[in-house]
DNA sequence: TATGAATGAGAGTTCATTCAT
DNA sequence: TATGAATGAACTCTCATTCAT
C-alpha cells in the first residue's frame, strides 16, 4: 500500500510542518490533511493510522539522514575523520531544516512508549553507522582497544543528541555547525590512545 | 500553602507508581488518588491540577537526588572523583528505584511543551552541579583548560542519561551501577590532560 | 457556516423538548444528542458549544415568533388593533407549543448571566415591534402624546411576561387566549385619551 | 434552629453581597462563609443546606419589604395613592440597597424551578398587598368593577418588575423614583374609570 | 482513488455537605 | 457551638477513524 507516490510524500512534509508549527499534541490529522491538501479520508489510503504516519516520517527522513551520512564517511580514512564527518553532517542536516530539528528532537519525544519503540527501531540504522566507526577505529589501532562499543556508541549519541536538543530548544539562536571541532575533540579524547 | 504534609508525599509516591505502571497517558488523576489512599477531589487540597502533581514530582525526587549527589561530591577530592561519585551516585538512584526510573526517563518526557520547560528549570540545579565539577576541574588543572563548559556538561548529561534510557528501555536487564568505571573512563579521558 | 441544514434544525428541536422535560440543568448535549437522534459529537459540527445550541435556539424561535408577530399586525389598521393582534398572537403561539413555552418562560431564565445578555440581544427585535406600535398610536392621536415610550413599552412587555409565566407555572391550567381581550383593555386603559 | 442570632442575619447579608458581587453561579458556600467570617461547616448550623440560605435570603428581605410598603400604605387614604406609595416605596427600596436589587432581580432568578416556586411562595406577601389595593379600589369605586384582581395584579408586578429589572441591567444608570409618578399614571389609567 | 460528514469513547475538576475534633 | 479537611458524583468536548458516495 505505502507507495512512494508523490502524495506520500506530500503527506508526510505537511506533518512535519504541522508538527513543527503546533506541536505533536495539535497536530491532527485533519490539520495534516488540511496542509497537505488532501481529504481526511485520503490520508487513509496511504497510513494505516496516525502512528503510522509519524513512524513513516522518521523512516524517510532518518534514511535520508543515514544516506547521506555514509556518502560523507566513505570518503574519510580514518576513524577520527568518519567520527568527524559524522558529526559535522548530523549538525549540518538539522540546522539545515529548522522544522524537522524540532519534530525530531522535542515534538517526536512526546509520542507514547510504543511508538518510542517503533522509533528507536528506525534509530537503528544510524547506530549502526556510529558502531562501524567505533570497531573501525579500534581495529586500525586510532582506539583504545579495551573501549566498550556499546557504551562509545551511547556517549556519541548522548553527546550529541543533548547538544542539538539543547541547540533547539535555545530557539537554534547559535550556530550548530561551528561546535563540531571542539565536539569532536572531546569525544576522541575519550576513545583515543594517549601518547 | 503547598506543604510538606504526610498527604502531599503520599499523592507524589501515588503519582510515581500509577505512571510506571500504567504509563503517563493512562495516569489519571483518579487512579492516582485511589493509589494513594484518598478521593479524587482530596489531591485539589494540595495540588492546584493535574500538572502541578507532575511538577511537584519532578522537584521532589530531582531535590533529594541533587542532595544525595552533593553531600556525595564533597567527600571526594579531585573533579575525577567528584565526577565518578556523580556517576555512581546516578546510577545507583535510579537502579533503587525502578518507578522513578521508568517515569524520569521515559514516562515524563511525554508530557507537553510547557511542562517539559518547567521540568527542565528543575533540571538547571542538577546541570549546575556538573558544571561545578567542570569548573572545578580546570582550576586544578586535572583538565584541559581550552575545554568548553558548556559542551563538556552535554557530553556528561548526554553520556548518562542516553545510558540509563536504553537500560530502562531493556527493562533494566543489566546491572547498571557495574557501567560506572567504564563510563567514568571515557568521559575523563575526553576531558583530562594527555600525560 | 451554521446552514439552517435539517440536523441544525433537528438538534434545536431536540434541545427544546429536552430542556422542557428535564429543566435546564438537566438538559446534557448527551441527552440532547439522543432526543436528536445523533452522535454526541454531531451537536459539534454545527454548533459552537452548548450556550451556542440555547442562543440559536431562541434565536431561531423568537425569529419565528416576530416574523408571525409582525404578518399579523401588518394587517390591522390601528394602534390598539395592532396591540390586541400582538397579544393575541403572542398568547397563541405560546399556547399552541407548551415545550417552547416552558423553555422561554422558565428554562432558559436560568442561564448565566452572560447568556441572558446574548438573550436579550435576541429579545431586542420584539421590544421594537412594541416600541412601533406605540409611536403608531402616539403619531394617529390614539394614544396621549405625553406617554413615555419606554415605560409603555416596559407595562407591555412586562404585563404580557408576567401573564404567561404565571400561567406556565400553574402548569398551564387555564386557558391562555381567553384573557386576550382584558389585557388589551387594561393596557389600552392606560394608553388610550379619555373620552 | 433557624433563630434570629446576630450570625444567621450575618450570613445572609455576606450572601447578598457575595451573589451580587459574584453571581449567582460563582456563589459558592465557602465564598460566602468567608464572607461572614465564620467556618464553612457554621453555615449547616443555621441553614439546612444552600438552597436554604437563598430562600431564607428572600423570606427576610421580602419581609421587610413588605412592612415597610404596608407601613406607608397605611398612611394613603385613596386606592390610587396606594397604588403610588407602593410603586414609590418599591422603586425606594432597590434604589437604596443595590446589591440587593441585583440579586432579586437578576441572580436569584437563575436558580432552578424548584427553588424559584419556593421563592414565588414568600412573594405572595406582596400580591397579596397589591391584590387588596386592587380590591380597595373597586370597592371605593376608583377602580372600575369588571376589572379582573389576578390579571390587575399581573399587570401591576409584571411592569414594576421589568422596569426595574431593566434598570438594574442597564447598571442602574439613570434615577428609578423619578419614574414613579409616570408609572403610576400609566397603570392607574388602565385601571380608572373614565369621566 | 478521493471525499468529508458522522461517530462515540473518555477524563479533569468543582463544590455542597459531613463529621471528628 | 465552631471548625475545616475530606469526600465523590457529575458532564462537556475532542479527534482518530469509517464508509457511503
Amino acid at each position: 500500500m505505502k507507495q512512494k507516490k508523490p502524495k506520500y510524500k506530500q503527506i508526510i512534509d505537511a506533518a512535519v510542518i504541522v508538527i513543527a508549527e503546533n506541536g505533536y499534541h495539535q497536530a491532527q490529522v485533519s490539520k495534516i490533511a488540511k496542509q497537505a491538501g488532501v481529504a481526511d479520508g485520503t490520508i487513509y489510503l496511504y497510513f494505516k493510522n496516525k502512528e503510522d504516519i509519524l513512524v513513516s516520517l522518521f523512516q524517510e527522513k532518518m534514511g535520508e539522514f543515514i544516506e547521506k551520512i555514509e556518502v560523507e564517511i566513505k570518503s574519510a580514512e580514518t576513524a577520527a575523520e568518519k567520527l568527524y564527518k559524522l558529526i559535522k553532517t548530523h549538525f549540518s542536516l538539522l540546522a539545515a531544516d529548522h522544522h524537522l530539528a524540532i519534530v525530531t528532537q522535542l515534538e517526536l519525544r512526546q509520542s507514547n512508549k510504543e511508538l518510542r519503540l517503533r522509533i528507536n527501531e528506525v534509530l537503528k540504522g544510524y547506530l549502526n553507522v556510529v558502531d562501524k566507526i567505533i570497531r573501525t577505529g579500534i581495529e586500525t589501532g586510532e582506539f583504545r582497544d579495551e573501549i566498550d562499543t556499546r557504551l562509545a556508541r551511547q556517549m556519541i549519541f548522548g553527546t550529541i543528541d543533548e547538544i542539538v536538543t539543547t541547540w533547539v530548544m535555545n530557539e537554534q539562536k547559535y550556530p550548530l555547525s561551528e561546535q563540531t571541532q571542539k565536539v569532536h575533540q572531546l569525544l576522541i579524547n575519550g576513545f583515543a590512545k594517549s601518547n
